[in-house]
DNA sequence: GAGTAACGATACGTATAGTATCGTAATGAT
DNA sequence: ATCATTACGATACTATACGTATCGTTACTC
């Protein structure tokens, strides 16, 4: 779906250098301008392609989107065999990818439009979800560690633990620091260690 | 800035039932097409007005829809003399709000707007601010009590303990369930009554 | 070097934005 | 009652810009 088929092996082969522009393009006018304003043809003069050459690849601006945007690094993932370090090491890498990316302007403009975009929403389902998967993953060996109790509502704890770089990305906009993880997981993971709250 | 002014006593007065015919609309298709998609055509008419009479008093969508949406309710203040309990309350009749008003498709969209339009941004930030009201007070009203140190970082409190409604708005799009504020802000506040965090 | 497919560029038709202006309706002043 | 004034809903107008179709050219296979 994301890509059209290069059908036949003769001819002359698509240009991996326009692929290429075209992807950066459309990441950099999705965080310039956002989604329902990107344009096809906006992408083509950014990228000095013809928009033909986007047509010939992807149907539409969604699945182009949704191949730029897999195309953003995700969380690197971390065990050191302490939760609290490994999620202060993941959200300080993660944070960096958000300041030297489009990340950090795409992001919104992707969960704004959600909202009202359900066949986006749908694609982006499992796209999100897999992004999430390193904070999982470490959650899960710390229940297995018996690190943190079993009762404990894994997807609260996750959602408490990025949820302060959440507000800040969404409804402060203001740069994100790699120093304000330190503080922000111990205090989110004081009552996750305690074991403070069973499941809902 | 946001309203045209009525110029004259003389002359026919001008519509409220048409105001607010348009304010409702600006509301409805924020919610459904969200802020780009939006256009003056498109809400004169929903409303079932002229295209002239909204431009008379709003001079574009920009302020129409500052003001559409400073009319939804905020978040109703309560003070038990307990933290946890003003917290719970808040964000169980929040969450009423969202459920019953336009409010959880409309604030993922001008969060995701926010990100590209730096003049939304700045005309967003003290009603964002104002938002947050009932909260803070909540916080100073704890620190005031010796209920929580002095010491804690109030803001990121803040950030921690509606983080996961927003992480749930913004990337789940599921409804909001009231039952879901109780273990959430126990989970949140073990840390910050223990006064785990100093300041960042 | 003939055949084929992708290339950048651009012309075309359609849709829709915001502006300007229409005749009508509602109020206050004379 | 009549007139002046302003708002009303409707619509014609102009410009922009979307996606589609097609141009001559270029690069690669056989």
């Amino acid at each position: 779906m994301t890509t059209g088929e290069s059908s036949a092996s003769t001819g002359r082969p698509r240009s991996e250098e326009a692929h290429r522009a075209i992807l950066d393009a459309t990441l950099e006018l999705l965080a310039e301008v956002g989604f329902s304003a990107l344009t096809v043809e906006g992408v083509a003069s950014r990228a000095g392609v013809g928009k033909a050459t986007i047509y010939r690849r992807w149907a539409s601006k969604l699945p182009l989107v949704v191949e730029a945007f897999g195309a953003l690094p995700g969380m690197e993932d971390f065990d050191t065999g302490d939760l609290g370090e490994d999620l202060k090491k993941m959200l300080r890498s993660y944070i960096q990818v958000f300041n030297t990316t489009a990340l950090s302007a795409v992001l919104p403009s992707l969960a704004g439009e959600r909202a009202h975009n359900p066949e986006l929403a749908k694609v982006f389902e499992p796209v999100s979800l897999e992004r999430r998967g390193p904070l999982v993953r470490a959650f899960e060996r710390a229940v297995a560690r018996g690190e943190i109790s079993p009762e404990v509502d894994l997807a609260l704890a996750g959602d408490l633990v990025v949820g302060p770089i959440a507000v800040c990305l969404f409804f402060k906009g203001g740069r994100l620091s790699p120093r304000m993880v330190g503080p922000m997981v111990d205090l989110a993971l004081a009552g996750i260690l305690d074991g403070e709250a069973a499941s809902a």
